[in-house]
DNA sequence: GGTATATCGATATTATGTTATCGATATTGG
DNA sequence: CCAATATCGATAACATAATATCGATATACC
């Protein structure tokens, strides 16, 4: 199979058309009520679709909701499992840590890591290390993605090392962009960018 | 002066050049520099600059910091207090009622709704209402912005509800699709969406 | 003062994402 | 079996955002 490739648009619509398409009782679904559904416009959902998806759409009857469904979980991961760690266990950090919904997700969370560990811990099941054993730790449980959590003013060094260790992915809770090299993703979560948006359309 | 207009992108860039701004030293600042520390394309930061601000910048010199400062906080709405409402006070709901930071972002929650609330609660200094009281409190706030952390099954109706008191933006939690009526925005803030990319890269 | 240059603003180009259009066709219902 | 039509896929048009190019100029430095 070539290697797809997928619009970052399309992929975060993804997640939204997966969940309906579980909780739909029906067995197919066209596109114009997909669209209609979540307020899109039907070319585009096609187009999704498409991208996902091998299987046709037939005129009068739309798509297969289960093979839908197994495309989406294929492209999104879920059912293998990516292992992440976590770096800082503050709030925020220990919040995530114990979250149990990522491994829907695809997700498990195999360690954390803070400045204020010494020695070997434990969060429940997850074991949690000094930051110094960052980048050993993470090579040895070969990790690509790492979640930081750390304040803004650490977060470019974790990142650092978490690139020297061969992390290939970053989720970025801390509120400045990181630098990375080529070759490496890293999502922003920062609720300052959300919320631009909406007070700006408040005075709009 | 003209109702501006800012592109999503742009205004989710705002908050990380306040930032760097707020910790810089020097008193003036160069598109080329901010672009360098961001990674990004020096033409961008300008054309944002120029959206923000109406100073000029000087050849060899750059922009004044503390001009920009200004320009920036005032098109994020810091300094001004948006009053904001949130629907749903489990886990997360509570996490964010809680949080102090919202203050520095121009944002102030000043209830709490739940369904499981009889008569009137506080949390901390935060009134809490049963969810019947909704359209009731809403209106009498005169809030704009709703924040909803209710689960899937609940949101939608949530939602209706929120826009009929005249609610006129909506950050939203719950992992689904909102539909709304024109003019209302929406920000939607979905772990899974950042997870598509992330997962997806993994793969690719 | 004169020259070199970093930086600017404007404009053009390219990339990405969304929406519109349209002919083809499988299914439905008479 | 036939006509009506919902839906499809493909292609084209449009919109938005990112990047490249380039001449103008204020400043720095000699």
């Amino acid at each position: 199979m070539a290697a797809r490739t997928f619009s970052l648009q399309t992929l975060q619509r993804l997640p939204y058309y997966l969940d309906f398409l579980r909780g739909l009782e029906t067995e197919n679904i066209s596109a114009t009520a997909l669209a209609a559904e979540f307020g899109l416009n039907e070319v585009q959902v096609r187009k999704d679709l498409a991208s996902v998806s091998r299987q046709a759409g037939r005129p009068r009857k739309g798509f297969g909701r289960k093979a839908l469904i197994v495309d989406m979980e294929d492209v999104l991961g879920y059912g293998r499992i990516d292992k992440a760690i976590i770096v800082g266990l503050g709030h925020l950090g220990t919040a995530l840590a114990n979250y149990r919904g990522f491994e829907n997700y695809g997700l498990k969370i195999v360690a954390g890591f803070d400045k204020k560990f010494e020695g070997e811990g434990r969060l429940n099941d997850m074991p949690v290390y000094p930051a110094q054993a960052l980048v050993e730790q993470v090579r040895r449980l070969k990790v690509k993605l790492g979640i930081i959590t750390v304040d803004g003013a650490n977060a470019q060094e974790v990142c650092d090392r978490l690139v020297e260790a061969g992390i290939k992915a970053i989720w970025n809770f801390a509120p400045l962009m990181l630098q990375v090299p080529e070759g490496i993703i890293v999502q922003n979560e920062n609720m300052a960018c959300a919320l631009a948006v909406l007070s700006h359309h408040l005075r709009g």
